[in-house]
DNA sequence: AATGAATGAGTGTTCATTCAT
DNA sequence: TATGAATGAACACTCATTCAT
């Protein structure tokens, strides 16, 4: 993935960054359609079409179906991640979970559509666990980064010491979650201004130290 | 035609008892096969097999296949709306909405397929949105049913006045959502013991008057 | 066919005469059915619906789809049989033909929809010509009674003796197959206003002998 | 994608003569079963087994079943069209009207087999008169093209002033619709000797000036 | 590398027909 | 007599996949 942001320099023959760079033009597309459509609609051809290429194309640069929904998946998680790198860029503490927040909760047009594309991934993987999807990569290491955060937090009194940095990220992931669930159960209650708002008083929270409080085992 | 002269007497026609229970039949095993392998396993042959009927007869009961899904969907919707309804009987203030959120999180398999079908369910709704998968029945009322559990909490003074009801049953709503999510993700983090935890904390929380604070606007 | 005209005075409980109404009523709605939308959407569900009794009755009075359609045929020649015998009542030598001729061509919407009923009825007879959809039943006679309307038209001098009856008769169902065939063709060239001069036209052409000329062998 | 920058010099895409020759042939073969057991016989498994092709095959080669009927009605005109065209070859006037009408009226068995078809045609497309199915083309201009042949008629004097070349050639257009369907109907009767002796006659009729006089308005 | 022809399994759907009530 | 549940064959159509060019 990293390739993708490395300037091709003095090879522009090689053909493992040409088809590197044709499969994530193919996974992106892949991963549009599953985000306006659906998976079933994501057929080699709608892909191929979409693409400006032929439909034995497609099948050339990958293995088969579950290549190219694997190979989007990884994609699409590659892309927020680096989207989550770019918000945080040199922010710290409190400031850094506030931005990572905000990239993970569905406010942007871009973060609804990656939960969008996370209910299908879901919804393809807890159809058939055994089809190599691993959707576990989504937000590998996102609970880690909320720690470092809270813990930056802690050191600078950002929140008071009652807080467990732990116990605190888990409860921005349950949140983010909860709100892209709401957000599709009942959009009109969901609307834009009431996240922001969700957003602003978990923020609010944590500062008073009523989110993560330690807990007598 | 003679018949037309003739008082129907002794309701002549069936009560449609019978057909009710093999459209629920036929929905719950749908339900089933859309739990255990996805929708597009949910096929009205494996449907009819599964069923011991044959194929026809499903279509038979149901105009086609967006109105199996459609009753399907309101099938499980019934069943835990049911379902909440006997975890609460009889029960009050913090210790029934205690027992609302044990029966909306996935603690019991039966709430964490239900999960998995909202799974399924959001993911065919969100690629067409038009097909008249309502999803919003799901769980409609919860949230009025969790903000009059936090009302009598706060009259028998279990919870602090500083609590606002609505706000501490949008932030159970959304613990649900983001545990449920949180299960799909990561399956050994979250386990069984941890879920459990997560409720019991939430409560205490909810007691500490740490959920639902009254923020100023 | 005759039994429907017959004023059933003392028998109301024959139940001959009921089924065989009922079976006349079927026949009809099947052959609107047929004549709006074509043979393949006549289905016995079709039928039954539109005649506001259950699928089963249907084929209660008929031995199959085949009986059905072969009664309908019958229905269908019987009504036009009837029709032509009513615009010829009392009418003898050329009036005679020329009110046949009127009945035969598709002047009126009823003439039109028998004639779209014979497409539909060849095409299913062409197919399979083993299905005891006897197509000659539909015009049976009347060359022989064109034949002796002409007949009586030159003893009355009305049209040259020169003029072959068989031979002016034949032109005359020719020219009625044409006038039909061509108005399907070309709608709007074979409108009702030219149908009708056609019609004028021939008759002229009769009077003057120059239909059905009596040629050397 | 380089491929993209150089000039495509030497045409790399196929000439689709062979995809045309295939659509031909698949048209070919649906128009035969059509012929022989109607439309409802002419099953898309039906034509690709006929073709020795897969089933899949006929589909890739055209949109749906309606594009198959489409381009099948296409190439039975364009088929007639031809054969019009070759029995018309270097004659003129009334030998051209001759020529013309005897490839239209259904003497061979190809003429025959024409009129099978357009019977087919027609139902299909009275059923349902939106689906595109367009009947105008079969016999389009042949009107025209009489008209001109009995023009040059009356130049080489072959047929009397008195007829008037519209009225003549509608009235072979009548005709051969009238005899078609006599055929249908009454197949013993309309034998092949008396169907070429009617050709014989009307010929007999455009010469001595019984076809098409002139009537005053 | 790229095209698209070919295949065949699988889908929803329609329908005539049979049969128990 | 009348109903409609049940059956299974047949249909058009979609699609991933293979393969020759």
């Amino acid at each position: 993935m990293r390739d993708a942001f490395v300037f091709p320099v003095s090879m522009p023959r090689m053909p493992r960054t040409y088809e590197r760079n044709r499969q994530d033009r193919i996974a992106q597309v892949a991963a549009e359609i599953i985000g306006e459509s659906g998976p079933e609609r994501a057929t080699i051809r709608a892909i191929a079409e979409r693409c400006g290429i032929s439909k034995g194309v497609v099948e050339h640069h990958f293995a088969d179906k579950k290549d190219i929904l694997r190979k989007t998946l990884q994609w699409v998680n590659a892309r927020f991640i680096e989207q989550e790198r770019r918000c945080t860029l040199r922010k710290r503490g409190l400031a850094a979970s506030h931005a990572r927040l905000r990239c993970l909760i569905p406010l942007t047009p871009a973060a609804v559509q990656d939960w969008k594309l996370r209910v299908h991934f879901w919804s393809m993987t807890l159809g058939n666990p055994d089809d190599h999807l691993d959707m576990s990569g989504g937000l590998a290491g996102i609970r880690d980064r909320f720690c470092e955060d809270l813990r930056q937090a802690l050191e600078c009194r950002e929140i008071p010491a009652s807080v467990a940095p732990l116990q605190a990220a888990n409860m921005l992931l349950h949140l983010a979650g909860g709100v892209a669930w709401n957000m599709f159960v009942d959009p009109a209650y969901y609307n834009r201004r009431y996240r922001a708002r969700i957003v602003d008083r978990i923020m609010d929270d944590l500062r008073q130290g009523r989110v993560g409080a330690r807990h007598r085992q």
